[in-house]
DNA sequence: ATCTAAATGCAATCTTGTTGCATCTGTTTT
DNA sequence: AAAACAGATGCAACAAGATTGCATTTAGAT
């Protein structure tokens, strides 16, 4: 709990109880969590347009990460150490469970080179996957 | 001209100046284009449902190829010939543009094997691309 | 304790997309 | 060529995700 407080001081954040509950959630989850999601858990002691905002602000700080899914609905999970402001490290796949509609960031090792036509400036490339994840 | 109804007849459906015009249109794009884009050309002369319908109804015959954009936001592309209504054929990267937002399909030679964690069962893989396209 | 910029809550609005239903039209059949 | 019918269209209404404006509250600095 003490580390969310850190984590939004790093970050020029206030400290709030809202920013602080869905860090702490989101910290547990292992798979990418949508906006209705999380506002279920607050029961009603936030805002939707609050926890928009939060979710935004912590996207841009590189806190969250976002990934949309295949409804492309917003779905957001904690950041690898490697993601800053500037740049989120997106090296790694995103597993669609196209049963519980949850997102999994998955490692990957050999991520492929591609070689893209003629004027064509590539500034980052995705892995996205479809199926049914462990639970399912 | 004489294709997109033949390309109608084919698939069982209907030839309507919708349809057609649609199929004529994104035969000349290299890249998916959205339905608002889509209503622009038509200048009020077609009905956003049944724009909406028609996209939906090619997509689901295999005749378009339906990705979302960076936004969620739905883009429609003329497929490859081997794509049907059971099978879409999705060995292509998707390339964003952040400039224009359009999206562009590009073939890919050595598509990316991945192995996933236990008991997660995959059904397919995409793979999508950022940067700035030729023309931007 | 005071002050201020930042965060919140509420209402309103926007955008993308869908559904129901009455009407119209492409195609098939006679 | 006319009738018939399923399939396509247009309109209105609705739904969900997300954003904006603005007044109020609050975290954190002085």
């Amino acid at each position: 709990m003490d580390y969310m407080i850190q984590l939004l001081h790093e970050n020029g954040l206030r400290n709030t109880p809202v920013r602080r509950k869905v860090l702490s959630f989101l910290k547990e989850r292992k798979h990418a969590v949508s906006h209705a999601e999380l506002e279920e858990t607050f029961n009603g002691n936030a805002d939707r347009v609050t926890l928009y905002r939060a979710l935004q602000t912590l996207e841009q700080k590189g806190i969250l990460h976002k990934v949309l899914d295949r409804n492309g609905i917003a779905r957001y999970a904690m950041c690898q150490d490697s993601c800053s402001a500037h740049r989120h490290n997106d090296q790694h796949l995103h597993f669609h469970c196209n049963n519980c509609k949850n997102v999994f960031c998955i490692p990957v090792d050999d991520y492929p080179v591609v070689t893209l036509p003629k004027d064509f400036e590539l500034s980052n490339i995705q892995l996205n996957a479809e199926g049914i994840c462990d639970k399912c």
